[in-house]
DNA sequence: TGATGATCATTA
DNA sequence: TAATGATCATCA
């Protein structure tokens, strides 16, 4: 195999970089199969950051604080995510979202996951069966990234991928705190929602800062002005997933 | 030290 | 403004 263990970062690096950058045939079309995903996975699993980014040509923030989304958005761009910033999944002619995911030296999540915004205007959601909340989670592929603070952005390596659909206890954990959470909404009880509530999904705030409002209605069906929230999954859910 | 509430960047 | 991509920073 391959020289992956080696402390020296010379020509040789380089080279792998560049037969990298030729497997994976940057830009990436997007991938037809879930196999074909899976296999591109495979290619990036094990390799760090920074040669990604060089595969494509991009210089890698000095950390995330203002670069958040830099490591997703890089691995969606290698592994050929179409949807961009559209409301659909990122791979769309398989239906697959992605989500990186920061991990600890033993492979534990060290983030909550954001899955998507808290419908509060008007159009609130029938049923969990048509709920955006579980169109988004029925096929996620998720791609561990060392995330610890210790290690610079650019020697941070990807794991293992996981393509996971919700199991049936998974779903109705899911299902239990999305009503719970969705009749407050109803309710207009929305202003009592605390990330403290739910057992695997939270609702938190979901905003460029905590000055942002968004349309709702509040408790007497009026129109009022709210925070903007999103439907969050808690870490603790995110490591059975990954780790069983 | 972990989780909550706040925040950052980009696109449409 | 609202969707996407998330992580930061503070406090219990």
């Amino acid at each position: 195999m391959g020289n992956g263990g080696g402390s020296e970062h010379s020509k040789h690096e380089t080279a792998n970089i560049r037969y990298h950058a030729r497997m994976i045939r940057l830009p990436s079309p997007p991938p037809q199969s879930e196999a074909e995903l899976l296999l591109r996975c495979q290619a990036i699993a094990g390799r760090s950051l920074g040669e990604l980014a060089q595969a494509c040509a991009l210089a890698v923030p000095e950390n995330l604080q203002r670069h958040k989304g830099w490591s997703g958005q890089l691995l969606e761009q290698i592994l050929g995510a179409d949807a961009r910033s559209l409301p659909e999944p990122d791979f769309t002619a398989i239906a697959v979202e992605m989500k990186t995911i920061p991990v600890d030296h033993q492979g534990r999540p060290l983030e909550s996951t954001y899955v998507c915004t808290v419908p509060l205007d008007g159009g609130m959601e029938a049923s969990w069966e048509a709920s955006w909340l579980r169109r988004k989670l029925a096929r996620v592929l998720w791609l561990p990234v060392e995330g610890t603070r210790e290690i610079p952005l650019a020697e941070r390596r990807v794991g293992t991928a996981v393509l996971w659909s919700p199991s049936n206890a998974q779903e109705q954990q899911l299902r239990q705190d999305w009503e719970e959470l969705s009749e407050m909404i109803c309710m207009g009880e929305l202003e009592q929602i605390t990330a403290r509530l739910g057992t695997v999904l939270q609702i938190r705030p979901k905003a460029a800062d905590s000055h942002s409002r968004c349309n709702s209605v509040g408790a007497g069906g009026e129109a009022i002005r709210t925070h903007p929230r999103g439907y969050y999954l808690r870490a603790s859910f995110t490591r059975q997933v990954l780790l069983g």
